[in-house]
DNA sequence: ACTAAATCAAGAAAAAAATCACGATTTATA
DNA sequence: TATAAATCGTGATTTTTTTCTTGATTTAGT
């Protein structure tokens, strides 16, 4: 499916998606791009675009069918192609995003967790085991993982990443608040929680 | 310091910061726009460009003080205003955030949180009360609160979102995957866990 | 059936963001 | 001290993204 979606899009048609599940929950069919755009607060041109990407042709004067796009955003996006990933750090955040169930609704399945805490070994979250990290490369080869969640303390934020790429990981989504330093051939995501908090806040705020 | 920073830009401002954070610990006092932008695998004129806006000059040959930038970046962003917030919404991730203590550094200040599920009212999470949320509109207006963070289960989000608006809430940083239904004077920031996941999971996996 | 209003589609224009290119400056070194 | 290499600063260029505009189409109402 990879068109290569940029970035701004991708996070438009999530949006776009979660309209689509209300309007369904309401019993509603159809929908038009400025109903959308409005929602949004953007230009409705815009969200015409954006469903031209997903080769879904609405109908004038009508909108387009709700079904057929959540189906079309879920098929662009990969929600219906499962992803297995490891969450590395079992700290609260850790602990919160296995509890995350809605995760699976976008075709990502949390299959374990790991820590370095001897405490935390064995205890089940959410029907996902936390293993001892060093059980980690031997699980990696077995179940053909290659998504880690990154989850730990920034301090052992870059070493632990090294580990994970030793044993095989190729995509980090990292929630810490580091920069890791991988090779080309490892991808990192950083989920930059302060990031957009901080453009939110300061914008208005003062 | 509103200086309408785009949230690209800003995004990139807390990057550099981590960066900058790594070098303080590691004892070195200058950077380079090559060095960061090799880091960040993008353009080191871009590097500089960003830094124009902070009003920081760096030096040629040597590139930039990094005590430097570190403050005029938590200048810029506003690290230094302390804004204070409640979470509403007290599940697995809510109580996530009220232990990520790294929200202070960035001038995040929870207070409390909030519930409607009696079994969890007055337990203490990191120092911080947990409120039945009908003792809310009451708080917002004791200690002045403009910012809420909404964890609560999707079914929920609308609903309790209008309630916050009454309240007087007037920032909702909304971690649910709800589009929520305000009035123009309330903004609302969507953080959007499973874009940013997609986008990083489609482009490469298949 | 005709008219008016809403909507889509798509190309043009504008705006914003990223990259390129090059002159100026500084430092290290021969 | 002269030369070379690294780096900054910035204007020009390119690319990407958003908004504007116009024409076609469909539906509802007269």
């Amino acid at each position: 499916m990879s068109k290569n979606i940029p970035e701004k899009v991708s996070n438009r048609l999530t949006l776009y998606h979660s309209i689509m599940v209300e309007y369904i929950e309401a019993g509603i069919e159809t929908i038009s791009s400025p109903q959308i755009a409005q929602r949004l607060g953007i230009d409705d041109s815009q969200v015409r675009k954006d469903f031209k990407l997903l080769n879904n042709a609405g109908k004038c004067r009508v909108g387009y069918m709700v079904k057929d796009l959540k189906d079309s955003i879920e098929k662009t996006l990969g929600f219906s192609k499962t992803k297995d990933a490891f969450i590395v750090g079992s700290g609260h955040l850790g602990l919160a995003l296995a509890k995350y169930d809605s995760f699976n609704s976008y075709g990502l399945n949390i299959l374990a967790l790991f820590d370095n805490d001897p405490q935390k070994i064995d205890i089940q979250v959410n029907n996902k085991q936390i293993f001892h990290i060093s059980k980690l490369p031997n699980l990696v080869q077995r179940l053909g993982v290659e998504i880690a969640i990154l989850t730990v303390p920034r301090q052992a934020a870059q070493q632990v990443a090294e580990f994970l790429i030793e044993s095989n990981i190729k995509y980090i989504w990292n929630f810490t608040p580091v920069v890791l330093k991988v090779p080309p051939t490892v991808k990192v995501w950083n989920e930059n929680l302060m990031g957009s908090f901080l453009q939110f806040a300061c914008k208005d705020i003062e």
